[in-house]
DNA sequence: ATGCTAGTGGAACGATCATTCCAAAACAAG
DNA sequence: CTTGTTTTGGAATGATCGTTCCACTAGCAT
């Protein structure tokens, strides 16, 4: 017998992601949620067994709907530094989408808020991070073999900068509306990686 | 008449930014806080009308016992790239002393999990970053005046895309027990402003 | 000793939290 | 319609939150 319920669970999850994006996990409550999703308090939990459970489908959710589409050019075989410029386009579309204020990436947020007793969740962001790091360096070891300047070690090196200074720029596009200043970073880090790489700067798209 | 209280103001507020820095804001009760500072609920709202105005204060010593002692020698005049190895060595001492994991930055914690609606809040935390912003500004400036290589655009763009890229390093900070890989972060971070700047990379302090 | 005052300990308050429960409603099949 | 089952609305629960209150102690001047 099919479940026929007036809001889709996957509706449900994207409306429960926005608000635990915008808000942070521990500010919002189940009534937030109920309010917003527009679900009844019963019918949540008997989608899921508590609020941790819907954040981790949240969290699940996120990496399906927002990461793989932004970071998936990268992590295409052959990806260069091209594609690391189109990921970085992705995030200042959606920052001049959002006028107001940004809200960051939502496993950064959750990474700064979390205690270490919640183990399962700190797993979820964890794969998050050690996701992005494997395509970075994918990605820059495949420009790098084009032009044959770096050793190995070099490219280790530089993907990890690259990882974290990314992760400053998220925590920056949260709160802020100067898409301007961003874009700036954005074109000083492709510059400083085209340097490093003996390449070109990857003309924007 | 002096106050004679059994527990110094200054000691309560850094017992309670060191709860605070760890744990986060919204998931610190003030029943933990008078556990951890060991000083009575009635002494605590006797010091400060609420839990918001203690943190501030908590923000405010943060400033002064943790910024200001490693920031100090960048906004010294005529810092360059040296005086950012010192603050990065800070950072690295600070990272090697907690084996266990990090606390990252007390500020940028707070600026992932804040909402718009804490206003006064949200002022504090935007004048640490424009005051490392100004910094890291005119230690840049400084230093390109001694090669005469960059126009002052750049050097814009650079301490904007240094400022980023720290925060970076600051959220990875925070649980990270793998203190080479931030050494090494530290590493390329100077090793591309050196190349942008046409100097040499500062020794190791 | 007696008063006075500053500071303490912890109970109490109202609000809100995550979660549970149940009776009414909506729908399916006969 | 009458059943049987699923979904819904919202009250109830017990815990915890920030904050307030007040009886009590400790120190000091008289």
């Amino acid at each position: 017998m099919p479940r026929a319920k007036s809001t889709s669970r996957t509706a449900l999850v994207d409306s429960a992601l926005k608000t635990f994006w915008k808000k942070g996990f521990h500010v919002v409550s189940m009534g937030d949620l109920v309010r917003e999703t527009g679900v009844n308090r019963s019918s949540l939990y008997s989608d899921f067994p508590s609020k941790d459970a819907l954040f981790h489908a949240c969290l699940d959710r996120y990496q399906e709907k927002v990461v793989t589409p932004a970071f998936a050019p990268v992590e295409r075989e052959g990806a260069g530094l091209a594609e690391i410029r189109l990921y970085l386009e992705n995030l200042l579309t959606r920052s001049a989408a959002h006028p107001g204020s940004g809200d960051g990436c939502l496993v950064l947020n959750t990474l700064a808020q979390v205690t270490p007793a919640e183990a399962d969740t700190l797993q979820r962001l964890r794969a998050h991070t050690t996701r992005l790091q494997r395509g970075i360096h994918r990605a820059l070891a495949s420009e790098n073999q084009r032009h044959q300047c770096l050793p190995e070690a070099e490219i280790d090196a530089l993907s990890r900068f690259t990882l974290i200074s990314l992760q400053g720029l998220w925590a920056q596009s949260r709160g802020s509306t100067d898409t301007p200043a961003l874009r700036q970073y954005c074109e000083t880090l492709l510059l400083l990686l085209a340097n490093r790489l003996g390449c070109e700067v990857p003309a924007d798209g």
